[in-house]
RNA sequence: GCCUCCCUAGCUCAAUCGGUAGAGCAGCUGACUCUUAAUCAGCGGGUUGAAGGUUCGAGUCCUUCGGGGGGUACCA
């Protein structure tokens, strides 16, 4: 098969519409310009250009207009020197962006370009005082082309801030039929896979990602105003610790082992306290090969920070100080008065102190009865229908029973508009945390919930090597299920703590789940760029 | 993983009991120098996610497969 062949067979494989633009760039190319544009220096946003919009010079700019007509009419054949000079003070700009609306009067073309920064702004290409290739551009652009353009400043007689442009240039071709310019793109699977479509036609898209840059980089200055300090550890470790999850798997070929993708920082952030740190933060990607859903993507985004010298206390403090300052920064992009922020069906106040709760008293006032109370906490748990017993038939332990309880019952009471740290787990529950000095039956850890979810679980960190090594041999001796073959002993771990770990609090947020609260989005996969998809067939 | 719903033109959506697949937007041709989802006149556009099956006849009913949504499970 010759070349020629297989151009014309890609040919005919081409929708009529993408053919139809291919057209359309060839057209740009006869005006004697690159479709695909050169550097265009000095282009504002186009909410900065609309900005710079100047009344007065606009209104004296219209004035010696119509002067000048006036004087051309009562003086027919009036020579040049002699009209009245049209003095132009109008601010002029460039302007680029993506075209989202095209109407062509004829000799006049509107077109209304879309950035980050605004929906719609509108250009006027009139044949008369813009040059000839660009007018010719403005002719043959569709819908989703980028171009470029540069001219004065003005209001139209409908009173919309308009680029009566002098210029147009292009700067790319959209060869891909763009979505429905009112309803716009609604499929979610087009969305998610092809963002880089959703992101120019879907403003609230725009919105959110925008908003969520906003709130990282909020994030990091507020708590290295408090004195944390940024790191970066290992995503490649050789054993996933720190978690209970499933981890993904891959190779290393120079070593030839195994690698883990982290499940989470926290045993290298733990290294850097021994190391003399004193208050490490990590903005980190974790992954963990489990199921997804609305709140779970397998790689999510958290912030997790330790602070020497400090505990689950001090640590509260700092999440509660953070997520205040975050929901002001969204309140403040999103023009909302004071520190109640939408979310759903609810009206979240960031602004009132969070509240704290007790495991074991909020079960007693979910349920009615104490947590201690075992025989009508297995009577309600077989009502409801909860697991009691493992794979193998056998019973489970009471607290597990009391867990699964809590879960189905008691989270669930919470007053989802009010952020609350539950406090006082039971230590069994949280088999790796520090238990309570004074009441070794209590871990030491409190989650803060948000809006029905887990946000962000507290602990005071364990630091005798000892009791650490214990726990981790625990781990591993008491279950042999597929998910214990990835716990594991980190000799190394427990070698640092030897070293010596100052008594520490440690945090780990759920940054995509504060996203969606924030930005009021329901499914974390609005608030992911790139969300997990299965492969397209 | 399980349950359930969805997949129709480039996009957004219709199609009654199983009876000739339609509309708006976008596109094409023409007109138009202050439009606003511009307007006016005309024109084209489909393997109904895929493959089987039932039927005289399938977008519609059945089976399998693919993708997606919701729920559920797993998830310190």
């Amino acid at each position: 098969m010759s070349e020629d062949d297989q151009t014309t067979t890609a040919c005919d494989d081409i929708h009529h519409l993408e053919q139809q633009r291919r057209e359309n760039r060839e057209k740009i190319a006869a005006l004697g310009l690159d479709p695909y544009g050169l550097r265009y220096d000095g282009a504002l946003s186009l909410a900065g250009a609309a900005a710079r919009y100047d009344e007065a010079a606009d209104v004296a700019h219209q004035a010696g207009v119509a002067a000048r007509k006036q004087a051309q009419k009562d003086h027919p054949g009036a020579a040049e020197p002699d009209l009245p000079v049209v003095t132009d003070g109008r601010p002029r700009v460039r302007v680029a962006g993506r075209v989202v609306l095209h109407r062509d009067n004829g000799k006049l073309v509107w077109i209304n370009l879309r950035d980050e920064t605004c929906e719609s702004f509108q250009i006027a290409v009139s044949k008369r005082e813009c040059d000839e290739a660009g007018f010719g551009v403005a002719k043959v652009t569709d819908l989703g082309d980028i171009i470029a353009a540069e001219g004065p400043l003005m209001r139209t007689k409908a009173g919309e801030i308009t680029v009566w442009a002098e210029s147009v240039r292009p700067m790319s071709k959209c060869l891909v039929p763009p979505p429905e310019k009112r309803a716009g793109l609604s499929d979610v699977e087009t969305r998610y896979r092809q963002r880089y479509v959703d992101l120019w036609a879907t403003p609230e898209s725009m919105r959110v990602f925008r908003l969520r840059s906003e709130l990282m980089s909020a994030a990091r200055r507020h708590l290295e105003a408090a004195g944390f300090m940024e790191v970066e550890t290992p995503m490649l470790q050789a054993q996933a610790g720190g978690a209970a999850a499933r981890p993904f798997i891959t190779h290393m070929n120079a070593l030839d082992i195994e690698l883990y993708l982290r499940i989470a920082p926290e045993l290298y952030l733990k290294r850097l306290l021994v190391g003399g740190m004193r208050r490490v933060f990590e903005v980190n990607r974790n992954f963990r090969n489990e199921g997804l859903d609305k709140q779970h993507n397998p790689e999510f985004t958290m912030i997790e920070l330790y602070e020497a010298y400090g505990d689950m206390e001090s640590v509260m403090g700092v999440t509660e100080n953070l997520v205040r300052e975050l929901a002001r920064v969204a309140a403040t992009a999103q023009g909302a008065e004071g520190l109640t922020l939408p979310f759903g069906e609810l009206e979240i106040d960031y602004a009132r102190p969070f509240e704290r709760v007790a495991y074991g008293e909020l079960f007693e006032r979910a349920l009615g009865f104490p947590m201690s109370d075992t025989s009508r906490v297995r009577a309600r748990a077989e009502e409801l229908g909860l697991r009691v017993r493992d794979e193998k038939g056998v019973e489970l332990d009471d607290v597990f029973v009391v867990n699964e309880v809590f879960e189905a019952v008691a989270e669930g009471s919470l007053d989802h508009a009010r952020p609350t740290f539950i406090t006082h787990y039971p230590s069994k529950l949280s088999p790796l945390t520090r238990p309570n000095r004074d009441d070794p039956a209590v871990a030491d850890r409190a989650d803060l919930f948000i809006g029905g979810m887990e946000i962000a679980p507290h602990y005071t960190e364990l630091n005798d090597p000892d009791v650490q090594a214990s726990k981790f041999r625990e781990q591993l001796a008491g279950i042999d299920d597929e998910e214990s073959t990835f716990r594991n002993f980190d000799e190394d771990f427990v070698r640092a703590l030897k070293v010596g770990m100052p008594p520490a609090g440690g945090m780990g947020l759920g940054v995509d789940r504060v996203v969606m609260l924030l930005c009021n989005q329901r499914t974390i996969r609005d608030v992911v760029l790139f969300p997990l998809m299965r492969p397209e067939a």
